[in-house]
DNA sequence: AATAGAAACAACCGCATCGCC
DNA sequence: CGGCGATGCGGTTGTTTCTAT
């Protein structure tokens, strides 16, 4: 049974966009949203397919994208996002405010792999790169920001923190290295953000990582509807972003819970800023951090970039 | 100033997955 | 339960821009 294509190939426009479909497309979304991709072309007349003008609106067109460099935090937190899903760019995105799944692929294959080399580590598996002469790792840990990236994720198998032990270790100590997010990919039970089930939850594979939170969940680090401990002030709402708008609208749509976050396990709520890694921002609506003191002046160390963990109650849903 | 090669980025393509019927 | 259409994701390619010579 053949897959119908996706459009009428013969009638449609291909390579870059021109300023009257973008204009076209920008004036269609305003007046009727996003979706039904298929008959929007048509729609908004424009000769395009709708996986194309999809493709556009999200990576180009979209109002809330950032644009501009990626900051040294951006690059960390990609780092951190990589080594524990993989290529889930999407899920990467998700994080990122303003950033695009395709611009992160770009970026990745662009900076950040030559960025990972230069330090001794293997971007695919974010471990240290072997000598094959001496046969010993190359650990690279003078590098300036997120310097101490090598001995978090990968000088040890536990990644360890005062309060959470987060284990990525393999209980069967005579099988081959496995990269992070290989196990994560095989632990990760049901991923929120797009609202797929992921397989491969066994109760061996729960055994295997007993410490990991086998429905790490990545999604956008804050939702109002589910949590109205957070504050409603006008600074708080400024960060519902359009982006963060659509992508409510796009999960709706798939009859999923998006991720709460904001609250820490001891009670402490943070605001989506700090939630973000934006230390000390304006923006910082902060009731309390995570050891009772204003995070105006600590800042949530989201995924852990201060201290090298990750924390995986941030990315979990309930 | 011209050119080649590298880098960056936008867009396409195929496939996986979802929800509906 | 299976088929099908719609959507989203990730890999790849094509084009443009930048840089070195």
């Amino acid at each position: 049974m053949g897959r119908s294509p996706c459009c009428e190939k013969a009638h449609t426009n291909k390579g870059a966009w021109t300023k009257e479909e973008d204009d076209r497309l920008i004036s269609y979304i305003r007046a009727h949203g996003e979706g039904c991709w298929r008959s929007l072309p048509k729609a908004a007349g424009l000769l395009r397919c709708g996986k194309s003008c999809r493709l556009r609106w999200i990576n180009y067109l979209r109002p809330d994208l950032k644009r501009g460099n990626f900051s040294e935090e951006e690059d960390e937190l990609i780092i951190k996002l990589h080594s524990l899903l993989g290529n889930k760019w999407s899920l990467i995105a998700g994080r990122l405010p303003g950033r695009t799944d395709n611009e992160i692929k770009n970026y990745w294959n662009t900076h950040i792999r030559r960025k990972l080399l230069n330090r001794g580590i293997d971007p695919a598996t974010h471990r240290p790169i072997t000598d094959p002469d001496t046969n010993q790792t190359n650990i690279n840990t003078t590098t300036a920001a997120g310097g101490n990236l090598n001995q978090n994720i990968n000088s040890s198998p536990e990644v360890t923190t005062g309060a959470t032990t987060i284990s990525f270790a393999s209980t069967t100590p005579n099988s081959p290295a496995t990269t992070t997010h290989d196990l994560v990919k095989k632990e990760i039970s049901s991923d929120s953000f797009t609202g797929r089930k992921i397989k491969n939850q066994s109760p061996e594979n729960q055994e295997r990582c007993p410490d990991l939170n086998l429905e790490l969940r990545i999604g956008p680090p804050h939702h109002q509807h589910q949590n109205n401990t957070l504050s409603s002030s006008s600074s708080t709402s400024s960060y519902m972003t359009q982006h963060q708008q659509s992508v409510e609208y796009h999960h709706h749509h798939h009859h999923q819970t998006l991720v709460t976050g904001g609250r820490t396990s001891g009670g402490a709520i943070i605001c989506f800023t700090c939630s973000m890694g934006m230390k000390n921002s304006k923006e910082c609506s902060c009731t309390m951090s995570l050891n009772g003191t204003s995070s105006n002046s600590t800042g949530y160390d989201f995924l852990g970039l201060k201290n090298g963990a990750l924390d995986y109650r941030s990315l979990e849903m309930k």
